[in-house]
DNA sequence: CAGTGTGAACCACTTCACAGCC
DNA sequence: GGCTGTGAAGTGGTTCACACTG
């Protein structure tokens, strides 16, 4: 194997998750002005443990100054490198329903290296409709659209049933990066990328520490007196 | 201590990430007509390996039959009573824009245990717009709404700058569960229990792996200088 | 015998604690 | 002096492989 010295490839999964949260606190402190943050701080913002923050990005490299903290923007800069976002990355969404519109209109969207280019969905009632400066085509439309300006990103915001469908047409044009808020597992070749984001996993989620939380309570034996303070072992964690 | 033996607590978070999606496949099987799965089957269909999803279920108790596999209408009711969805969990949705709106037409919600009692939104062109059955309502309502039926969960729509705002309302009269779309950090008492949902975290994470695809795509001559990349043999998972 | 349930090995990530540097 | 960067220890989750059972 190689322990080749020079790179910063092999960022752990679990960091990669945290680097957007990190990036975001990061823009707002450049917004007030910060110039200068420690990882204790910016930790805190984000809600993590600094040994975590500081782990997380020598993963990058090493851009923080001992006994000061880490320079706002050169942070912010490397982990947007990092992350790919210094390039542009055009976005298409198709189903443009109540959550299309959403996410067309999302103000995420439009910052950070993402672009919309083009807006997918066969409704007749839809078509022609201009979202964010993009007018809504049908889907059919897709390789041509892909051919003039090709897509990295599909979004996929139809009903379930017609997911795999239209991810099968994306993979086909050749879009390698999928983000799926269908309720529907998609099956799609190796080196196609899906993150699915499903609103009712995560209320089944919720509901199961809500239970949890409500079970501890009646729980009377071991309450001898701590129904208040609760000792900070363990909260219910995200 | 805590070492009660007739409890089945203590399933792992990983594992309660995954059963939402168990259910889901299971109920699609019972719709179908199948009456029983094995592990093998049901792991192809969420995708993930037998051994996990074997060993999760082995956390809610012992459902299956050996040489034979899981009925599924049992599997599918202990899955739902271990996350509490045999019981109703009355919701809120804070924040009817588009978001809102899709959140609240959403199928999946009406499913399994989760029922929209209350929508909020100031917004004075909103107000009293009623979807799928309930009204649109200003937010100051929300302590007479949650004394008049308590609300479990509150789902948090709002753009960025009011989320913690309206997070502080939601814990003030007792919500305990929240669900948070909005790009921002809340900060909340230990005993809430906060999960978020990104777009663009979901974004920036697909644009690395596709970076990290392309980076690796022009590997093939020039590993001996530092652009490295990586062996050819994991692809990039989620 | 086919397929579950599970100890044990393995692996990834987190946390600790401190050496190193500004 | 203060804070980063990181080996080492700890924790939790996954995978293996097989004993067990209907």
């Amino acid at each position: 194997m190689s322990a080749d010295p020079a790179v910063r490839r092999e960022i752990p999964d679990a960091t990669v998750a945290r680097l957007p949260e990190y990036l975001r606190s990061l823009s707002r402190l450049a917004e007030q002005g910060v110039l200068s943050v420690s990882s204790e701080e910016l930790a805190a913002a984000v809600g993590v443990r600094s040994a975590q923050l500081r782990k997380d990005l020598s993963h990058l490299g090493s851009y923080g100054v001992r006994g000061v903290g880490y320079e706002v923007d050169t942070l912010a800069l490397e982990i947007s490198r990092a992350l790919g976002l210094t390039q542009d990355w055009p976005v298409a969404i198709v189903g443009m329903g109540n959550l299309g519109h959403a996410l067309a209109s999302y103000s995420g969207f439009v910052t950070k290296g993402f672009r919309i280019v083009a807006l997918f969905d066969d409704e007749p009632g839809l078509r022609g409709e201009v979202v964010q400066g993009v007018a809504i085509q049908p889907f059919r439309e897709l390789p041509a659209r892909h051919a003039l300006d090709p897509i990295s990103i599909g979004v996929i915001a139809t009903p379930a049933v017609a997911a795999q469908t239209v991810c099968d047409r994306l993979v086909e044009v050749g879009v390698r990066s999928i983000l799926n808020f269908a309720p529907a597992v998609l099956s799609v070749p190796d080196d196609v990328d899906v993150r699915r984001v499903d609103l009712s996993t995560e209320l089944q989620i919720l509901a199961f520490h809500a239970q949890q939380k409500a079970l501890g309570a009646l729980e009377p034996v071991a309450a001898a007196r701590g129904i208040d303070g609760r000792t900070p072992s363990e909260a219910v964690a995200t």
